[in-house]
DNA sequence: CCCAAAATGTAGCCGTGGCTACAATGCAAG
DNA sequence: CTTGCATTGTAGCCACGGCTACATTTTGGG
């Protein structure tokens, strides 16, 4: 149980690349070039964070740039990209099959992605495809916690 | 959709307070006493980096402290607290519900819960007290996104 | 063709959350 | 009562992801 926030932790390091080089290849198939700027508008942050951001996607190997260039993304960048997207589009279909509205499952969704887990994401595709699992189980799960949200 | 990845961000400032006022709470209810040492091994990170961070959840009115004496949550830490250990076991149910492992759920609930909005809690409560909503428009949903994780 | 505006890059600052190394304190055993 | 060890605090370092301010380059319109 001690560990386990570590794992949590080390997430951290990953999300905004994750974040970037989805955004990256979102760009790229709408506007065929993704530049700095595009980035700067979709994330609301400065063109330095940007820049900043990117060279970090350069030395991890996910990003290729020459100066004043738009932004390519490497084999490595575009399959991370690719899982990523579909590991996001999963987790927001899951919200909106749950019953939580279209916006609100963009949002959570956003937040959510970086922290499930392939066996997490398994079960999503699982209840999407076959509905909820444990039509008996779903009696003994009643009084396991207070679920009393306020 | 530009701007929900901010709500992201501003959310990650606040986890390491919920993780740590949670943690504080739930070491007191065992221990009686919470100490610096008990964060040290919960979190597995060293005592300079609790003293920081608990240096924090001082400033922001969460804990008190005097030097060298254990830790005190105040009455806004212990309704913090309360509040995400609530989220928490939601979370981490609905993940047992779905049918993911324990294990999985208590790691994956970890890194979810600062990500979930009122409405997704109120739809996972929804679903573990009166079952997953609609078991008709569950045929609609196959052809959505590619749902065909790796 | 040139020049202004847009885009990009760079420098330097900040807060968070890690770390190591070391200082100071509290406590318990002798 | 002292002394050693566990605990806590402090100093200083680092990377990440923000920011402002300013420099540089590209590019489009006159």
């Amino acid at each position: 149980m001690s560990s386990a926030l570590s794992k949590t932790r080390q997430d951290h390091a990953t999300e905004t690349a994750e974040d970037y080089v989805e955004a990256i290849a979102e760009i790229l198939k709408t506007n065929s070039v993704c530049r700095c700027v595009d980035l700067v508008s979709r994330f609301s942050v400065t063109n330095a964070t940007v820049n900043k951001t990117v060279a970090r996607l350069v030395r991890d190997g996910l990003v290729e740039t020459q100066p004043y260039r738009p932004l390519v993304l490497t084999a490595k960048g575009t399959r991370l990209a690719a899982e990523c997207k579909k590991r996001h589009e999963l987790v927001e279909s899951f919200l909106v099959a749950m019953g939580v509205s279209p916006e609100i499952a963009t949002t959570d969704s956003e937040g959510i992605e970086h922290h499930v887990s392939k066996d997490t994401l398994r079960a999503m595709k699982r209840i999407l495809e076959s509905g909820w699992p444990i039509h008996q189980a779903n009696e003994s799960l009643h009084q396991k916690p207070s679920v009393d949200a306020e």
